[in-house]
RNA sequence: GCUGAUGUGGCGGAAUAGGUAGACGCAAGGGACUUAAAAUCCCUCGGCAGCGAUGCCGUGCCGGUUCAAGUCCGGCCAUCAGCACCA
């Protein structure tokens, strides 16, 4: 036998598998579905990283192993290519973004297809094809049909290096996600969409899948859910201010109010009889100049001013309150103002130490109970929560309340590169829709696709195509000049995938009925709180308004963990420390690529990348190849039977277990033992054949062919069951243990009568040495496992 | 600070339900083959003591439950990720 020469066996079941399109998937009444997703990529000028291939090998064994068992098994593929890299790198080399994207895609499509993933290249998408973004401009004008996008002029957080705005998730750390330059808050007109709208339901319906648990409780937390009362507070001056509490209780210590330097009262009350107006607003503007990431700095002390003049009345105690405005306190939660207890908050009582206040204790801590507190003196919290809450209620001065820390989407975005936004701004009718007929709207072609120094659109100057009529009174207008932001195009692209080609539909509703749910959606950790939680978002829409079936995209989700780099440390240009997946390939082949990248750890968790173990892989795929020279039917004296049926089980149930590696061992603990036992069968050389192609499909395909296992390809065969084998013959070795410690075993017949354990252990000599002059109390046995003799 | 994870050899990592800790792989050391090297094959490989049989210790730390704890309980420590003045 040759020696395993991987390239070309993987050049030719590569253009085996494209030429008759082998993974090709159309519906078909009478399987069972099976739709598995992975992120699509967004197709960077660097190429594809060496994390890439873990996912999408990850899936392509769940759905190889699928198809195998009967499914029909969907695994689609594409681009997820608006965005300002490509967008970035066109302005710099002065190229179109299009062009530079489409040279991306086909980079990365030849590096992907190097990798033999049984996509379904025939439903391959492009997010910034105007086939497909006529679709996601067609959802925009549906939410904005529903009052759903709407566009408000409001404080928004802005990239001082992209010159762009960003939503609340794009904000890391206080710098933008991407490029981590400054980001400054900015008063701009921006489209929003009405998330908040949605934020019960995205909590609730989590119960309904199968995500991990740091997914959904990450979820919970960014959405923020919060359950209290809202409070009104009459002040001197004839007003009154709303303020939130989630721990209404505590009202009787309420010795002080706090609103935010923003809030509208401030601005009011600076009118009238306010005696310290200049200090006031030196502090208003000292706070406008800071940036989000100084004002929310925890190790910061309290700063904070009274506003001279103006006191407030405790509504339950009688007491006269002093208003303050501190930046501590936020313009955009809840109503922007609070009521302080010092004696029960931290950061209120910071402040009432700074600034003198009274502190007044309405809880005793012992005993858990509310005292000091007039009508709630003596109960617990959760009953004085109760109580305060009706009584207020019927006094009229204030209602339970939930707020959530979510925030609408800021969905506008000053670049060229993004779907534009089908709305012409008129003067006389306000933003104006597009007809669905005038869809797509393209992007215009245009010479420069720098944003302005102030982040205005790069399409603001292409007149012809900003001056339109307005398509409703037929009057000069504007198009609307910015465009989506990259997520619009990934939030509803595993729906295109189900028919890409559709020019009437985003996709059929008999696609959409047999193919939905996603059955298995894999994606990074990274992606929780934007792309995941804006999908949901917009599926639970598409729901509501009857395009889709299923209130939720995904019925189960799981994540990967990222390749280090050798020095375990994340894989950068900057740090020297990248793989690129095209070397590895070139020289250990894409089934050893995949194996390693599989067998390098818990799917789950972060890897570092090691040359070395690669080997180990590739090693194991020779040795593989080589269970070709020692084929013998003939011989029969010793039989694998049993180790073969317990291997099926072992790969099948690892592999929808996420744990790929051991299923990996098992294969090479198998194989280890066929090597010992000299020779192996043609059906046992099937048999790991078949077990081994999800993991290694070219080699697996190539050896199938070579010795004719098999009829027609090997990803065609059928997946082995588990078989139940008569067992009475089988031993077992028994272990002793004397007072918990392992000090001999033993092999017997399976099941062998416990007093038939008993005595062979108690004869082991070993066990006679232990027992010498000691007295058995008792024996503990486990069946078929381990005997445990207890003694003085 | 809050939330969620994680802590096992030189390294990556195994260990259904509490039941032989270290599977599998890498690296390392020794040997065979070879003029030599690579490749391959065989042996060793948690620590301490011992020629050895073997014994003791050992899964971040301290305690507990149990015949038996990496696994369960209580309390710490450390690392990672997300959120963070959200009232």
């Amino acid at each position: 036998m040759t020696g395993y020469d991987h390239r070309s066996v993987e050049k030719k079941w590569q253009k085996i598998w494209d030429d008759e399109k082998t993974f090709k998937t159309e519906p078909d009444a009478k399987k069972k579905k099976f739709y598995a997703l992975v992120e699509f990529p967004y197709p960077s000028g660097q190429g594809l990283h060496v994390g890439h291939p873990r996912p999408y090998t990850a899936l392509d064994i769940v759905s190889r192993m699928k198809r195998m068992q009967g499914y029909n098994v969907l695994y689609p593929f594409g681009w997820d290519a608006f965005g300002l890299p490509t967008e970035n790198y066109a302005i710099k080399t002065k190229r179109h973004p299009k062009d530079v994207t489409d040279e991306n895609i086909r980079n990365f499509k030849k590096q992907v297809k190097s990798l033999g993933i049984s996509f379904d290249w025939d439903r391959e998408v492009n997010t910034t094809d105007p086939s497909y973004y006529k679709w996601t401009q067609w959802i925009f004008l549906k939410l904005f049909e529903r009052g759903l996008a709407y566009k408000k002029e409001s404080n928004v957080n802005f990239c001082t290096s992209c010159k762009v705005v960003l939503a609340n998730e794009e904000v890391v750390n206080g710098v933008c996600e991407r490029c981590s330059g400054e980001v400054i808050r900015k008063v701009k007109s921006q489209w929003m969409l009405r998330i908040t709208a949605y934020a019960q339901r995205l909590i609730d319906d989590l119960e309904t899948v199968d995500y991990p648990e740091r997914v959904k409780q990450q979820q919970i937390n960014w959405i923020g859910r919060s359950s209290g009362a809202e409070i009104s507070f009459k002040t001197s001056t004839g007003d009154s201010v709303v303020v939130y509490t989630s721990r209404p209780e505590t009202i009787y210590g309420a010795t002080f109010l706090v609103l935010a330097p923003e809030h509208q009262m401030v601005g009011s009350w600076l009118k009238g009889s306010v005696k310290n107006a200049e200090e006031i607003k030196n502090y208003i503007a000292t706070t406008a100049k800071k940036s989000d990431l100084a004002r929310t700095d925890l190790s910061r002390e309290k700063t904070g001013i009274r506003i001279e003049g103006v006191s407030a009345v405790n509504p339950l105690t009688g007491d006269s309150m002093p208003i303050f405005i501190a930046d501590y306190v936020l313009p955009g939660y809840a109503s922007g103002a609070i009521m302080a207890v010092p004696a029960h908050d931290e950061r209120d009582k910071a402040f009432a130490l700074k600034f003198n206040i009274s502190i007044k204790p309405v809880i005793n801590e012992e005993k858990n109970v509310l005292i000091n507190s007039g009508i709630l003196d003596g109960l617990s919290i959760d009953a004085g929560k109760e109580k305060i809450i009706s009584y207020i209620e019927e006094k009229e001065i204030g209602r339970k309340k939930i707020n959530y820390k979510l925030r609408d989407w800021v969905f506008s975005r000053q670049r060229y590169w993004g779907e534009p936004i089908p709305i012409v701004i008129c003067s006389k009718c306000g933003y104006v829709p597009l007809e669905e007929s005038d869809l797509p709207l393209r992007l215009p072609d245009v010479d420069k696709y720098a944003p302005g120094p102030n982040g205005e659109s790069p399409l603001e100057g292409i007149q012809n195509w900003v001056n339109v009529k307005c398509p409703k009174c037929g009057k000069d207008a504007k198009r609307e000049t910015d465009t989506m932001p990259q997520w619009a195009g990934s939030s509803w692209y595993y729906l295109r995938y189900l028919d890409p080609n559709n020019d009437k539909e985003l996709a059929s509703r008999k696609m959409i009925d047999y193919w939905m749910p996603v059955d298995w959606y894999n994606g990074g950790m990274e992606h929780t709180t934007l792309h995941l939680l804006y999908s949901r978002f917009w599926h639970k829409f598409l729901y509501d308004i009857g395009v889709v079936n299923t209130p939720e995209p995904y019925a189960k989700r799981t994540t990967h963990g990222v390749i280090l780099g050798e020095n375990n440390e994340k894989m950068s240009k900057s740090r020297g420390n990248v793989v690129n997946p095209d070397d590895v390939v070139s020289e250990y082949g894409a089934d050893t690529l995949r194996l390693y990248e599989m067998f390098v750890g818990d799917f789950e968790k972060a890897a570092p990348w090691n040359t070395n173990s690669i080997k180990g892989c590739r090693r194991f795929l020779e040795r593989y190849w080589g269970l070709q020279d020692i084929l013998n039917n003939n011989s029969s004296e010793e039989s694998l039977q049993k180790e073969f049926n317990e291997t099926v089980k072992k790969v099948t149930n690892d592999v929808l277990n996420l744990k790929f590696n051991t299923a990996i061992a098992s294969l090479m603990t198998l194989i280890n033992l066929i090597y010992e036992k000299g020779y192996i069968t043609s059906e046992e050389l099937k048999l790991f054949s078949v077990l081994l192609n999800p993991f290694a499909p070219h080699v697996t395909e190539e050896v199938w062919e070579r010795n004719r296992l098999g009829n027609g390809m090997i990803c065609e065969e059928n997946w082995p069951e588990y078989k139940l084998l008569d067992s009475s013959e089988d031993k077992v070795t028994m272990v002793v243990q004397i007072n918990g410690k392992v000090r001999d075993n033993f092999v017997c017949a399976i099941n062998l009568p416990e007093s038939e354990v008993l005595s062979v252990a108690l004869n082991l000599p070993k066990v006679r040495k232990f027992l010498d002059g000691k007295e058995l109390l008792r024996h503990i046995y486990v069946k078929n496992k381990i005997i445990n003799l207890v003694i003085t």
